[in-house]
DNA sequence: ACATACCGACCGACCACTCGGTCGGTAGTG
DNA sequence: CACTACCGACCGAGTGGTCGGTCGGTATGT
């Protein structure tokens, strides 16, 4: 998305465009983890950035754009966990991986609001954010499906544990501690429940004395 | 909310009067459901209930008196299972009642996929769904404490297990294995996957030989 | 000269909601 | 029975306001 810089870099008007839209998706990001999408208007967005209606949507031709880059963001500051270029966690590593997040998330909770927003609004298909929670969650689903089966390849994780409902319920539990965290900021913490839920897990699956 | 019949019961426009508020209620939950609240316009619910926007006005003085009836609606289909006139279940027997709630919820699409949106769209305390969501966690989340303690008292569930963890982490599951029951309806059953999350709590928590 | 950043003015569509009325049925009175 | 008074249900035509988006222009830097 970013094209290499044809001026100097310094150069103060390009500087400035890509300030500019830095700190509008920014502010959508804010609103839209509040507001919700639809709830979001693009003047909303233009006045909180310094800009005017048409100044914002000169970098962004339309609202759905501005939504697009706004994912594209917060999938930058969140692949390095799961597509990143390093080796991906297998077996318990992988939960371990996952308590590290909610741990992260716990000290960002615009780009959490985002996320349990979208993920609700963007259920019907029609919703230019649907494609992308699918894919969020087919890409969620992979990850950790791999990292289990790989546990039960190592003789980390019982041979007869259910892979499809241990994901499915572990990514629901992520899901649902952000909905309450979000409607009860200070007294629910993320990480310990998270944990907890995973120690439930070893409990129930780990093979003894591997870990 | 219903005054007594001044006029027999039987009276023609009485009834449509009814029948047409009812009707508005139904067609309100399936829209909110599939577009939210804010994502579904007044006239839409009017349209599709057979009445012109100015009728539909007739019986709900605002789009948040919708709202409310479909609130209220909802609580009462539902409350059955939680406040009803019947004892509450304790111990182990609160989380059958959860998964046969699962059970029910997985043939009414509408009142899950209401909500999630809800869920989602009232976290910010302007939403006219605010306090109704607030509320009925609260309820769900005292219920189940209570239902967890009196299992401990009993002696079926662990002294040790942390409530607050295991409550929470519970509606965690519910809610979360909703939102994707949601995206791919076909490929997911809430029912079982409950059901196995709990069998994972009896594991670890259930006092040997009590059940 | 040329591209970029940006703005003011504007547009048609939609929003929730209001107003003034019509219509059919009911109750009371004679 | 007829007549009056009244009611709730409902509608057509608006209200002002907001929505996302367009267009023509200006200012600035290369």
């Amino acid at each position: 998305m970013s094209f290499p810089p044809r001026y100097r870099a310094k150069s103060r008007v390009d500087l400035s465009g890509e300030e500019s839209r830095a700190k509008a998706v920014a502010v959508a990001t804010e609103l839209f983890a509040t507001a919700g999408f639809k709830g979001t208007s693009v003047a909303a967005v233009a006045a909180k950035t310094g800009l005017s209606q048409s100044g914002l949507l000169h970098h962004f031709p339309s609202k759905a754009a501005l939504l697009a880059a706004v994912l594209e963001e917060r999938d930058r500051q969140d692949g390095d966990f799961l597509t990143g270029t390093t080796a991906p966690p297998l077996g318990w590593a992988a939960f371990d991986s996952l308590t590290a997040l909610a741990a992260r998330n716990s000290t960002r909770p615009h780009l959490v609001g985002l996320f349990v927003r979208l993920a609700a609004e963007a259920v019907e298909p029609s919703h230019p954010a649907h494609t992308w929670v699918q894919q969020h969650y087919a890409g969620i689903r992979g990850w950790l499906t791999e990292a289990v089966q790989a546990g039960k390849d190592r003789g980390e994780i019982a041979a007869d544990a259910p892979v499809g409902t241990v994901v499915r319920t572990t990514i629901a539990v992520i899901d649902g501690l952000q909905q309450q965290w979000l409607l009860q900021p200070g007294e629910v913490s993320m990480t310990a429940d998270f944990e907890a839920f995973v120690g439930t897990l070893r409990a129930r699956w780990s093979i003894v004395g591997s870990g």
